[in-house]
RNA sequence: GGAAGGUUAGCUCAGCUGGGAGAGCAUUCGCUUGACGUGUGAAAGGUCGCAGGUUCGAGCCCUGUACCUUCCACCA
């Protein structure tokens, strides 16, 4: 019994239903396989918080289709999923969510606070997995982890006691960025710089022992100097030597800081002179190390002034900067203020200003590590596409500065580092120790601090395989092939990722890093949360269906480059499903209900040839193009050849072929094998783009397949290429349009059905096209012709007769009252000139003999080639033109 | 201050190793052709930012330049 398709694609209900016969038919689980190879993807992990938006449903597209590829393709190919605790968002999440019923993090204490986040995730954690569902995603969910189950804990628990071991992790008191806002601290990867309009404020410290003489220094965050140990010069400045060494009275404070010389200290910029506050400046930090100036912590950790600054103590930092500058007004200390543009460290999350500050905190020593990280981009084992990021990669990588890892959240793994409260020794274990193994004692206190996030996905790779342990997942899909990911997180992510790899395993964790641009909404906006210009992934499938969706975002996207969102788009999408649909509804019902027998090689006809030949190129390209990561190239292949080749030509010229008029059954078949043959092996080729549609009609086509998702890849085959069928189908092409076009510009209507006399350039042209017209059962429709002849000469044919004419043949037209002489005799003359020109730029090309001697041979042969086509038709149009006047 | 990317049709963008400028949308003019109007046939529309250079030949390579976007950056 013959299935049938709806007159128009619906995506709606087909998705759902083909998911979960996915799902249950086990096609996306991957397992160990000696007899296959490998090919591995670790999905990046999205957030437990986070719902699909549209940079997920690019990125989640663009890996399943290179895993449903390579899985085609016969691979053991094994797309790894799960999930990211994402401490410091969840944290904030949950925290808003607890407050909104009143309840206070502080109040109800770490423990059951920890208990309503492993909640949170429960009720959550899914649904971005679902989401990612709806996309279509072929990943193997039965493998799905959390970066804080079992296993990844274990791992990161592993990595930071061996870093520990070996000196690389270490609790120092450094200058490290603190969100006041958060409450903790970040790297630096996390602070977002943003140009801000402040001030500069310029004030004057007074000179001791020299009445009426000061020391004017300019700052934009006056607030800071109660924390000020120090004004410095640099040593070359003659304006200043006679001061350094004497004391300053540092205002509002009563104390008494020195003068120092030092080279950080840019001599044209400001005043020359430059306050020192070590606690509080990245900079002065260090010059306070040169000089051993006293460290002056002035803020509490939510912003406010400390106990340090007297009068101004509890107030918050912006209060008292204001309250710092009135009093420094009255004072006549404050010289100008001077607006003034600089960058101002943001938290990326809340975007709160920073505030550096010295504190003590975990730290992961970057230089070592960095070297193989490094190393692998110049010597191959890891590339990125487009290869311009490794340029961003390497800048980097080799200005980084150590990695501020631990975090004063709760949300997250906790730090396994344990304190003896009798003789203070720290001990670093994976296991939490009973006792001290200095003094004995069991007065242990763990660490309250919790690591950075991107601690544990750096681990990703190899911490879902299952590393530490040895496993045969370990052995046989890592490393993994390729990683897919956007340029915004590289820092945060990919680094983190090769340079664990190499310290942990000993090798890249991918080979190829494939990096996609940003998805903006159709002003070129970013689309964010703040301006409400988010395009939802979810209602756009709902509406259009997840293959157009998909199709949308691979369309015209190159590697690396952002790219607008626009309806218009999906709906051209939409409607590419909807033509496959129904060019494959088209064929059903004309199937028999029999079989279809395979044609033996000569019972194909030239279209046949042809068509199966160009296929079997687009075939060819198609996968070079997708082992190139040119996703966006290969798809609009696929989209040309099957709307454009076999909707528009083929099907037009084969569907003659078994009407009911036509007794000539082994043509029909050859047409109806031919059409199912290249359908099949376009949805196969279209399938890792649009999994649904292609999905569903292969599985009503062909009723005893089960699944189009492992069916096998179609591969090039040299026996299929002709290029001779293929050149005589070109020609015919040119030939309708050329008659589409007379008729056109003629106004003839379309009913009218002509005679159509064919003489061909020479007798070998003739007998071809001869060839192609028999092979063309009732072409006559799309030739608009009533009767076709082919002759061998124009010889009786009216004089009058419009003419068609190709680089091989020459169609005559009698069209009688309707052609208009002297119009014909015009647009002859001008395609005559035309040719004059062509042919005239040929032979200068020709001519050349630089050209001739130095362009490659094939060039020339085609340059010549076109010479040859022009000549002909311009004696064919000179030859008509005679035959008119 | 450094770096990367962009500048191609009215709009949004492709253009792979240099060899006669492409797509989608929009516009204009046709088509009840027995799969599809979510269709179909055509037309119009571009000095490929600007100036040099290399080359037989440049949208593509080199140099400079203008504008836009983004990233990095401890001049207080």
């Amino acid at each position: 019994m013959k299935k049938e398709l709806a007159r128009t694609y619906d995506p709606k209900g087909i998705e759902d239903r083909l998911y979960q016969k996915w799902l249950d038919g086990g096609y996306f689980h991957a397992e160990v396989n000696k007899d296959k190879k490998p090919f591995t993807i670790v999905m990046p992990p999205p957030n437990i918080t986070g719902q699909l938006h549209m940079g997920h449903a690019l990125d989640n597209t663009m890996q399943d289709i290179l895993i449903r590829w390579k899985r085609m393709q016969g691979y053991e190919a094994l797309w790894q999923p799960g999930t990211d605790h994402a401490a410091i968002a969840t944290e904030v999440k949950v925290t808003d969510h607890l407050r909104q019923q009143g309840i206070d993090k502080n109040e109800i204490g770490r423990e059951k606070f920890l208990e309503y986040c492993w909640e949170w995730r429960k009720d959550y954690g899914s649904r971005i997995i679902k989401q990612l569902q709806k996309l279509g995603s072929s990943a193997d969910w039965d493998r799905e982890r959390f970066t804080m189950d079992e296993g990844c804990s274990d791992a990161v628990l592993e990595v930071f006691q061996r870093l520990y071991e070996k000196g690389y992790i270490y609790k120092g008191s450094k200058i490290i960025n603190w969100c006041p806002v958060c409450q903790t601290t970040i790297s630096d990867a996390e602070v977002e710089h943003q140009d801000q309009n402040g001030f500069f404020w310029h004030i004057n410290y007074p000179v001791i022992g020299e009445e009426g003489r000061f020391v004017e220094i300019a700052t934009t965050r006056p607030e800071t100097m109660l924390g000020d140990t120090a004004v410095a010069v640099n040593p070359n400045d003659e304006r200043y030597t006679d001061i350094v060494g004497k004391m300053l009275l540092l205002p509002l404070t009563g104390r008494q800081i020195p003068v120092i010389a030092d080279e950080y200290v840019d001599m044209e910029f400001g005043t020359g002179c430059v306050k020192i506050t070590p606690a509080h400046d990245p900079n002065d930090f260090e010059v306070g190390k040169r000089h051993d100036l006293p460290e002056i912590n002035i803020l509490n950790d939510d912003g406010t002034m400390n106990g340090l600054c007297g009068k101004y103590t509890g107030m918050d930092r912006y209060d008292a900067r204001r309250q710092i500058v009135a009093d420094l007004e009255e004072l006549g200390l404050l010289v100008k203020v001077v607006p003034h543009t600089h960058a101002v460290g943001t938290h990326d999350r809340c975007h709160t200003t920073v505030e550096p500050m010295i504190k003590q905190q975990w730290f992961v020593a970057m230089e070592e590590m960095a070297k193989p990280a490094i190393e692998a981009i110049k010597n191959g084992d890891l590339t990125f596409v487009p290869e311009r990021f490794d340029k961003i990669y390497l800048h980097w990588l080799t200005n980084i500065r150590d990695w501020c890892i631990s975090r004063q959240l709760w949300w997250g793994h906790r730090i396994p580092a344990y304190y003896c409260g009798d003789c203070k020794r720290t001990i670093v274990s994976k296991k939490a120790p009973e006792k001290c193994p200095d003094c004995g004692q069991t007065h242990l206190v763990q660490d309250p601090d919790t690591l950075d996030t991107w601690f544990s996905s750096a681990l990703w790779p190899f911490s879902t395989l299952g590393w530490p342990e040895k496993t045969p997942e370990m052995e046989y899909f890592y490393p993994t092939d390729v990683l897919v990911t956007g340029y915004d997180i590289i820092f945060f992510w990919v680094i983190r990722m090769v340079f664990s790899g190499y310290e942990q395993t000993g090798k890249s964790p991918f080979h190829h890093v494939l990096i996609h641009g940003l998805i903006r909404d159709e002003l070129g906006r970013k689309m964010s949360k703040s301006l409400g210009n988010g395009i939802d992934p979810l209602e756009i499938i709902n509406e259009y269906g997840a293959d157009a969706l998909r199709l949308t975002l691979m369309t015209g996207n190159a590697p690396g480059n952002d790219m607008r969102f626009t309806r218009s788009q999906v709906e051209a999408s939409r409607n590419f499903a909807n033509k496959i649909w129904n060019a494959s509804r088209f064929i059903m019902m004309n199937l028999p209900d029999g079989e279809i027998r395979q044609p033996a090689p000569d019972e194909l006809l030239v279209a046949d040839r042809w068509i199966l030949s160009r296929i079997n190129t687009v075939t060819k390209e198609v996968t070079e193009n997708l082992e190139r990561y040119e996703l966006g190239i290969a798809v609009s292949k696929i989209h040309d050849f099957l709307w454009d080749e076999f909707c528009d030509w083929y099907i037009e010229i084969a569907k003659m072929r078994f009407n009911k008029e036509n007794a000539d059954e082994a043509s029909a078949n050859a047409a109806l094998w031919t059409l199912r043959t290249v359908l099949t092996q376009g949805l196969k080729l279209l399938h890792p783009y649009m999994p649904f549609v292609t999905e569903e009609i292969y599985c009503t086509l062909l009723p005893d397949e089960e699944t189009i998702m492992t069916s096998p890849w179609p591969e090039y085959r040299e026996e299929l290429d002709f290029p001779k069928e293929a050149a005589m189908i070109e020609s015919f092409k040119e030939l309708v349009r050329g008659i589409r076009n007379l008729r056109m510009s003629m106004n003839v209507p379309a009913g009218t059905k002509t005679e159509l006399f064919i003489v061909g350039k020479d007798a070998q042209s003739a007998a071809e096209f001869s060839a192609v017209l028999d092979s063309m059962k009732g072409i006559g429709r799309m030739l608009f012709a009533k009767k076709i002849e082919v002759r061998a000469d124009a010889e009786g044919i009216d004089a009058d007769a419009a003419t068609v004419v190709t680089g091989r043949v020459t169609a005559y037209i009698p069209l009688n009252e309707l052609v208009d002489k002297e119009k014909e005799i015009q647009r002859l003359s001008a395609e005559s000139a035309k040719m004059d020109r062509e042919i005239a730029r040929a032979e200068g090309m020709l001519s050349n003999p630089n050209f001739v001697n130095k362009a490659p041979a094939a060039k020339v042969e085609a340059e010549r080639g076109k010479l040859e086509k022009y000549r002909s038709i311009k004696n064919q149009v000179e030859e008509q033109l005679k035959r008119y006047r």
